[in-house]
DNA sequence: AAGCAGGAGATGT
DNA sequence: ACATCTCCTGCTT
């Protein structure tokens, strides 16, 4: 593995011949964030239930008596900055243009059910309800961990709760992953059939039972969600019954979310099984970063999705005895996402015209996936702070080579540096790079015939040069453009 | 076949 | 105006 370059980006210190996008701090008013109060409390429910949520490690697990974090990852701390900066979130970049988000609304992926965490979940009464994970962000419904903080990003950090109490999920867990083998079940032979709300029962009468709200002396949760104000001071705090169909929606929504951009930031299609091996690589790295897993060599997983959705468990183990059971599960998630999608797709077309995935299971077109960065579907949509949709278009390539470049964990089988204080840089992966490269600018028709055009344009403005020894594929950054 | 080099017009912001 | 994007021809690996 060739993992081990941790340095730090220092984009902003380059120069800006054009200000960089996509960096600005969100300037989130509570205005804007037109988000209840209450469903802070349901993305609680939705991340217990396993719905999909991130991680969040010093959110939902381990007690932490000092309230700080543990490093995300202990071979790159600044992975998780880096990423969140690549994903537009705040970066002190003296040039911003624009507030806007990256076209892409990069959300930290996290498809991620909390199966693996046996500690006790935290639930909390969180009295700002403004910096509650997932609702501090610009995304409304959006990920959740999105805007947790490491390091210097500390404005966006959570508060220290108020108070906080544990609560035994097993018997919530439990359910769910009955639930989700079902789901699995159904993804493995795929069925043309919409049976939306037959399947989820046990996950719906745990919704059903609304005693935990008083148990977690937590607001009730008033599921009006197609109609979502933020009523802060009114504080509509009457019992209302959940919609179970609203809060399953939203978890199926919130999981096919996170799978997409996870997708983006990697790369690859959402459906497992359409992979390539170095998707599969990618995949697997970007997961064991995520969950502060201990890394395996990638040669362990050196096949195609099709060969890794077919893996056991067992095998998992076999490959990576520590992190085995996270990376299966976690790929159940994804196994489930795209069924759902695919389901969705199925009788939203009957009802509107939309972008849908491709059917899981029927990858008759290409994987490009280009539905990642859609808008959230989430009901709090309706409320008008979608910018997300077309963010940072205004990216220099060079820029964003770099931004890959600063990620190695997960673009090192795509981009990685071979000389990094001459700016010497392979391009390992062609095609993904410019998948990439046309899903930031929003370019479907991009390649890396026309990437590396643009490439040498630079030659001449100065910005890149040929190597002394021309290599393919291999390109150097002028002097101050690689720093 | 894939990549490299560079001209030239088109395009989006 | 600028930074690509797109298409192209010819060359190299």
């Amino acid at each position: 593995m060739n993992w081990e370059n941790s340095f730090v980006e220092e984009t902003d210190t380059m120069p800006q011949t054009v200000p960089r996008s996509g960096c600005s701090p969100p300037s989130v008013t509570q205005d804007e964030r037109a988000v209840p109060t209450s469903p802070a409390d349901l993305q609680h429910l939705l991340r217990l239930l396993g719905a999909s949520s991130p991680p969040e490690p010093m959110l939902h697990s381990p007690p932490n008596p000092h309230n700080k974090p543990p490093p995300p990852y202990p071979e790159d701390n600044n992975f998780l900055d880096r990423l969140y900066d690549f994903e537009g979130y705040p970066t002190p970049s003296p040039s911003s243009d624009e507030g806007s988000i990256p076209a892409v609304a990069l959300q930290p992926a996290s498809p991620y059910n909390s199966l693996q965490y046996t500690t006790p979940v935290y639930i909390k009464e969180e009295p700002n309800r403004l910096s509650v994970p997932g609702f501090s962000s610009p995304y409304p419904l959006s990920p959740s961990g999105s805007c947790v903080s490491y390091g210097s990003h500390n404005q966006y950090a959570s508060p220290v709760p108020h108070h906080e109490e544990y609560i035994d999920i097993e018997e919530l867990l439990k359910e769910n992953q009955i639930l989700q083998e079902s789901v699995q079940q159904s993804y493995v032979t795929p069925k043309i059939e919409i049976e939306e709300p037959r399947d989820h029962i046990l996950l719906r009468s745990v919704l059903e039972d609304t005693s935990f709200q008083k148990r977690l002396n937590l607001r009730p949760i008033p599921l009006e969600l197609g109609t979502v104000k933020m009523e802060e001071s009114s504080g509509g705090d009457e019992l209302v019954a959940p919609d179970i169909d609203q809060v399953l929606s939203m978890a199926i929504e919130q999981s096919k979310r996170d799978v997409d951009n996870t997708c983006t930031v990697l790369g690859i299609s959402p459906d497992p099984m359409l992979w390539s091996t170095g998707d599969v690589k990618s995949w697997v790295m970007f997961t064991l970063q995520h969950f502060n897993l201990p890394m395996v060599p990638t040669e362990y997983f050196n096949m195609d999705g099709a060969a890794l959705v077919a893996l056991t468990e067992e095998e998992f183990n076999q490959r990576a005895p520590q992190s085995g059971s996270t990376l299966y599960a976690q790929l159940e998630i994804w196994k489930a996402a795209r069924h759902e999608a695919w389901k969705s797709s199925q009788w939203t077309e009957h009802q509107q015209p939309s972008p849908t995935p491709a059917p899981a299971g029927l990858p008759s077109a290409d994987d490009l996936s280009d539905d990642e960065d859609s808008e959230p579907a989430g009901p709090s949509a309706s409320t008008g702070v979608g910018k997300a949709k077309t963010g940072s278009t205004h990216i220099h390539l060079w820029q964003f080579l770099k931004e890959l470049l600063a990620s190695p964990h997960v673009h090192g089988s795509a981009i990685r540096w071979l000389d990094r204080s001459n700016g010497v840089f392979k391009i390992e992966d062609s095609v993904r790079v410019a998948r990439l490269w046309g899903k930031r600018k929003n370019r479907p028709a991009m390649n890396y015939d026309k990437l590396s055009r643009s490439i040498r344009q630079y030659y001449k403005k100065g910005i890149m040069k040929k190597t002394e020894r021309s290599q393919r594929l291999v390109y150097q950054f002028c002097h101050p453009y690689s720093l």
